[in-house]
DNA sequence: GTCTATAGCCCGATAGAC
DNA sequence: GTCTATCGGGCTATAGAC
């Protein structure tokens, strides 16, 4: 009888476990709280399999910042096809950002909280990243059309993702205790109140 | 000739300066990644003076935590003397954080950022803490007396002091590069609008 | 009270069997 | 590729001289 050491988890799908389970102690824990011990025992991945698929920590960590940055600017570009208005778009980013806080709370944490720079030597703060580059390009198209009032575009950036972020934050924390799809509305007609021409 | 050995800092401040040096570097590099050692270099104090004044660094960092509400919350109350309509009373808020966050960057970054469950096990979120208490009593006042739209209490003081706290936050990452002071008064416009009334 | 030195522990990363 | 075992290093907290 030839012995075939029992493999608990198929190859293919390790890797995807890694980040998965990385990535919800990264956001409870922080990152430098998180040992590799740690990911293998939540993981079942040995600490072996964890250094063939990832040179060290911080790639492991760097892979899942990128991942989760690319998966947000995906869902969002697809919301945002067939919509028109500047008000539109804004409400497709603020619904996106409600709807991920409710069905993967983990990666809307990981997107408002890692501290990336804390482990990541060259990485841009999320505020410089795609999704938000489109909402400052929305922002500047609506006060070209007149419909934002005139004003300093990153303070009127600000003034709209800062209600709809904080919001977002609350709810993580439990502050607010209703889903936010139930005051959705009331949050984006603040939002689009604070700006409105 | 009898030898004293010098003392490069009085032991009277001593403890200050472990405070100060300590919460901003647990704001650079996070609680974590801030060893007794690093605290000891940057402050010259020794390993010995601080677990002389703290039982360890989990009292350190529950010190500076403390200390840090405690002095917003006093500068708070001492600007809301005399001031008597609610939406005087938002503003004060608002430019006591656009003020800390130019004069005292680290003290704005940690209210912001440190989450302190991370290693206080009984800590209440921020938002829970006495300065937003109070923001709170001043919006519920502001519906009932007909300036603030009737809504939900919580989104309304969300969205007042989402627009603020970011416009902090993007300050505090340089991602804004004036004096949050010049654009204070449009920050206040527009978090305003977002609930009035 | 305050210092230096170090005990004891756990970490990230690697070595070497399979 | 994947495992277990372990090394070197840095940490928190303490011991013991002054």
């Amino acid at each position: 009888m030839v012995a075939v050491k029992k493999r608990r988890i198929a190859p293919n799908v390790k890797m995807a476990r890694v980040l998965r389970v990385a990535r919800e102690l990264f956001v409870e824990k922080g990152y430098y709280n998180v040992s590799i011990p740690a990911i293998v025992k939540a993981s079942g991945v040995s600490t072996g399999a964890i250094y063939s698929y990832f040179a060290n920590k911080e790639t492991l960590a760097r892979r899942i910042h990128e991942d989760t940055l690319a998966e947000f600017q995906q869902m969002f570009l697809q919301r945002l096809e067939g919509k028109e208005g500047v008000q539109d778009k804004l409400q497709v980013f603020a619904e996106l950002c409600f709807d991920i806080a409710e069905s993967d709370p983990v990666m809307m944490e990981y997107m408002l909280y890692m501290k990336h720079a804390e482990f990541m030597t060259d990485a841009s703060p999320i505020c410089f990243t795609e999704p938000f580059k489109l909402v400052r390009q929305y922002v500047e198209l609506g006060m070209a059309e007149g419909v934002i009032r005139q004003q300093d575009l990153y303070v009127a950036a600000i003034s709209y993702t800062g209600v709809i972020l904080r919001a977002v934050e609350l709810r993580l924390w439990c502050v607010i205790n209703r889903p936010l799809q139930e005051i959705s509305e009331d949050l984006v007609i603040n939002a689009w109140a604070a700006i409105k021409a």
